[in-house]
DNA sequence: TTGCTCCTCACGTCACGTGAGGTGGC
DNA sequence: TTGCTCCTCACGTCACGTGAGGTGGC
């Protein structure tokens, strides 16, 4: 018997450790997101491995920080598929020319991300900024208020 | 004919300038999260003044970047309509003990959501810094292959 | 064998999008 | 008066929530 690669989940564990619910997950099936329990007779418990939890958290966190639709979510599987197949071919040992140009491509895709979370995180910190600004100005006045 | 107090906006102008539509501000009207135009014939158009153009900024921005939901926004606003209130009582001159207390509200409201704003700065921050540091490792194997 | 958790429909809900057909105001 | 933009239904959609009734695995 060969040694479990993984440790395997059930989707109700998978969901509560990835902060979601088990229907959550069988919704991003049904719409090709995930693709649940690999290999599976219809009726029979989906499993999940590890690298699926990761997977799923990952997914959660850019949905809401990010507020990205499923759509979105899915172009984003779909590059992280490519970029995959582009590991895949590294391991090939390709010529130099086209290990740069592998690595370019990983790169991009990266910085697009971080752009998106700059920004969003600039929005929050703006916002943040005004609030504190009438935090100011009311304590302000409670000093006042105070020394009468 | 007395100045008008505010420029008069239509329902197009005030979504276009508060970045929605305005199907959205008459569903936000229909759950009470918004009142549309007030003391309007039906049928009639909804108008609406700079105030409101603000304050339909500020829910919106409340909702995208913290992810809240409309029954959230509807606790916001009340919130806020308590406040207001207590702006009303205050150019009242009320005693000394009561002044101190009014703030002592305001304060503990945007407080709350300063606690809110700052979680979510983090959780976007710790998601950039992870993607940094991919972006890091790749722009190091980037360097390798260039130096060969 | 007993309890969980899981399964598959399938209808409900939230937050709008999208016409359909008609009236209002610069 | 001609065009916009607006109006009110009302059905559609996205992303799930919530039972209903039944089977699977430690």
């Amino acid at each position: 018997v060969p040694a479990p690669a993984t440790v395997h989940l059930r989707i109700g564990e998978l969901a509560e450790r990835a902060g979601t619910t088990p229907r959550t997950v069988r919704y991003y099936e049904e719409i090709g997101l995930l693709d649940g329990g690999r290999d599976r007779d219809p009726g029979r418990h989906r499993t999940y491995t590890e690298a699926d939890l990761d997977r799923l958290r990952e997914l959660l966190r850019l949905k809401e920080l990010l507020g990205l639709s499923l759509e979105e979510l899915k172009e984003i599987v779909a590059a992280e598929d490519a970029r995959a197949a582009l590991r895949a071919e590294w391991h090939a040992a390709p010529p130099p020319r086209r290990r740069r140009q592998i690595l370019g491509e990983a790169l991009d895709h990266i910085e697009r991300q971080l752009a998106l979370l700059a920004r969003r995180r600039e929005q929050v910190a703006a916002l943040e900024a005004e609030l504190a600004d009438r935090r100011a100005r009311i304590e302000e006045r409670l000093a006042e208020e105070g020394g009468v």
